[in-house]
Order: structure tokens, then sequence, then C-alpha cells
DNA sequence: CGCCGCATTGAAATTAGTCAATACTCGTGG
DNA sequence: CCACGAGTATTGACTAATTTCAATGCGGCG
């Protein structure tokens, strides 16, 4: 049942992404000693991982692929929390029930731990509680600076600092190129499909992007993107 | 240098908000553990507890009074990521710098803890680290549903939502003593000043709230309201 | 009693949303 | 290899929600 191959951190080894995530880098270590739980999955495009409200007894981390945490609202508004690419953790720190619903952004693979276990080898190990503490406190201060572009950004601004984000977290340079649908963009940017297809027109027409296909874009002028983007 | 007297935890031991931090009740005896460290201070009203980018050397509790945490773009738009009330904890898991500016609302008193002296103690009780970590995921969660309102939500939505809160925060039925300016609801919600007040105007008319004065709000129907807010 | 700051209200402007039509893309099968 | 079709994306015209700009009102404190 556990796998015999090592799983890789910190987003395939490859072009590290300094500013997003340090802790990958420092404590691998520690998380290669979660390996030993990790059993490998896969899902197909458009699948539940899981619901919120289901018991919580694993965590994940995406391997390859993308993930999406969802919440909807009773009359079917949805928000998309965050998007997990590969080396990301997820529905740490959620004891009880899920918080979320997560879903399969594409095909993709996950390493699946048990949380009871994690939690006992926590114990032994207090050095990966230290890590776990730190990727939390990260998702908690990248969800404040989501919470700052929901409430204060506009559509432009919205969409500047996503690219830069993306384009940062997949660590290909100037390349981004999106696995999730215009749709999903809107529910994660708090704007709808039409707009962030107009915003992203809008930054294709002032050469600041190229669209190479919808999912395929190319940054061409980072500066001036940075500067839309609006937050230093 | 020491307070002798024993701070007490989980919103002055009167009336406890099950459904916000229920870790405060379950894990008190751990948290007293830290008192040994605590040291009293106050502020007054508007004066600045630390700078986003200063090195966060310590955690704080509060105890009287309302502290807000926010965050500004380089235009002056300001955003509001959260208000600390009496128990709630400030900056937990904020390594390095912190990543925004505190303020006091209100005359405040609080407890201050060395981060490096918290986080030794944890390597000696692994239960206080996991009282934090619950605690850091509490903070999460409430993020998560925040960027749903921010996202998702409309002006009469996220003013319902933001009553009810803090009526369940302050654990006083259903009278709600806002410490905060119209300027601070408004960017903790993503609205203007004006929205704010025209809204509430709204509730008041409806005979869903009363105003007693702009900082004195009473719920008149509850039910009415938790419809508004939208979420179950 | 009179400020000064904060809150409320009104009217106009603007951003983003809605509704609707058209265009693209990619995978499939003729 | 090309044509078709379904799902997705783009674009346009119009609408609605919220912001902006501008007065006016209220209340606590000196």
């Amino acid at each position: 049942m556990h796998p015999t191959l090592s799983i890789d951190f910190g987003r395939g080894g490859v072009s590290p992404s300094p500013t997003t995530q340090p802790v990958h880098r420092d404590l691998k270590a520690e998380l290669a000693a979660l390996d030993q739980f990790g059993m490998v999955m896969s899902l197909k495009r458009e699948e539940t991982l899981f619901l919120e409200g289901d018991q919580a007894k694993y965590y994940f981390k995406v391997v390859s692929g993308a993930v999406r945490s969802c919440r909807l609202l009773p009359d079917g508004r949805r928000h998309i929390g965050d998007f997990y690419l590969p080396g990301d953790f997820i529905a740490l720190g959620q004891s009880g029930a899920y918080l979320f619903t997560a879903e399969a952004v594409t095909e993709v693979t996950l390493v699946r731990y048990v949380r009871n276990r994690v939690d006992r080898l926590i114990g032994e190990r207090p050095q990966l509680g230290t890590c776990l503490f730190a990727m939390l406190s990260e998702d908690l201060s990248s969800a404040q600076k989501q919470m700052l572009l929901l409430g204060r950004k506009t559509a432009l601004e919205k969409l500047a600092s996503f690219l830069l984000t993306m384009a940062d977290r997949e660590g290909a340079g100037d390349h981004v190129g999106l696995p999730m649908t215009r749709a999903d963009i809107a529910d994660y940017l708090g704007l709808t499909i039409e707009t962030v297809s107009r915003t992203l027109s809008q930054l294709k027409t002032a050469r600041v992007i190229a669209l190479r296909g919808a999912a395929d874009i190319h940054i061409l002028d980072r500066e001036h993107l940075q500067e839309l983007a609006g937050d230093l």
C-alpha cells in the first residue's frame, strides 16, 4: 500500500520560488519523514477530493496537477479560497470537519497522509510540528494578502496580482500556464467570467501580456504588470 | 516587571462564545502556562502596537479594549484584516517580520509575550504547541470565511454577517457595542463609509436592528438578520 | 454653548455585473 | 485530414450596485 518511490518536495525540486514558500526548502528533511505514511492517489478533472463538512481524516500534498478549495453560498455563488499546485499541502490544521470542498482542477496526483499518524509523529519529532506550524502561517499570510486583494483592489489590479503570483508559483519565468478556467479565476478573485476575460483582453491590448490560447499567457512587461498589481 | 495578577483567558471568563473559539475553553490550562512570561501593557486610542515589517519579537493577547490589524496599498487604500477583542491573540505564527500593522481601536490593555520564550516553552510543553496550532487554525478558518464575504457577498450581506459575528464575539446577546468607527468597518468589509452607513440605516428602517447612537446597536430580528447574512 | 469629528443622506458618476450573441478550441468521428 | 459539436472564452450593449462628491446633521467634550 505504501509507495516505495520517494515523493519530491518543493515544487518538483526545480526553480525555487523563494518569495512564496521558503519553508519548503528549509524543512524538506522534516517533511520527508512524512513519506512513510504517504499513499499516492489520483483524481480526474473535476472530481471531488473531499467535501466541506466531511470528517477530516487526511492531509494531502499535491504532486502534479492542480486542486481548488471552494465554498458555496446557499444561492450558488461560489468562492475559491485557493489553488493548490505541486508541492502544496491541503487541509493543514483542519481538525474535525473539513472547512471547504476540494476539487481537482486538472487531472491530479496527490499523496494522502492520515492525520492521526502525522499528529502522532509530531509527538516524536517536534521539528515536524514546527514545520507544519510554519506552513500554516504561510497559508494565513497568503489569506491575508488575498483579503486585501478582494476587499480593496480593482479588477485590473486583481488580475495583475493573480498573474504575477501564478507566474511566481509556477516558477517558469514569464510564462504562465493557467490550469484553471475563467470561471475558476473569477470565483477566486471575486469577479465574473466576463470581467476576467475583458480585463485580460485589456492587458493584451496594452501589450503587457500575450495570450497564445486562453490558458497560455506570457508576461511581456513584468514591470508594468507589477505597477498595475499595486502592492509592493 | 512580571505581573503577579493572573490574567484570565476566554474573554473574561464570562459568557462563553462556543461557536467562535472553542479552543480557549478547552486549553485554558495550557495557555495559563504562558502567564509567567506575560507583561501587561496598555495603549491609548489610535496608538500603534507594531508596524508591518517590524521585527516580530512578541505575541500579544488582548485583555480589554480592541485592536485592529491593517495593511495599506501605496495610494492609501486600507484594508483591516481583523479586529481583536478581549481574549484574542495577536500575531500568532508571525516569525521574522510582522505581516501587518496593529493599532489600538480604543484604549486597550494587552499582555505581551516574548516570542522566543514562548517558543522555548513549547519545547517543554508540546500541548501548548498544539494549542497555539489550533488557535492559528481558527484564524485561518475565519480568514477563509472573510474571503467568501469579501469576494461574493453584497453590502447588505456583509453588514448582516458582521453584526452577527460581532454580537457573537461580544457574547452580550442581542446587543452590539461597536468599538470601531464606520471607516474601520468599511475597511474591514471592503466597502465605503457611506455604504456602511446607508446599509445600517436600511436595516434600521426594516426594523431588523435599532441604533441608539452610532456605536450602540440592538439586534431586533436575529432570524431575519441571519437570513440576510446568507451563509448557514 | 459651541466646536470638531464622525455619521448620515442625497445626487451624480463609475465600476463591475447581467444578458445575449458570436468566436474560438480541442477532441471525436466521418 | 477535415468537419462537427460541446464546452469555453470573448465581445457588446445595457443595467445595477457601489463609489464618489457634496451637504447637512448629530454628539461628545472642552
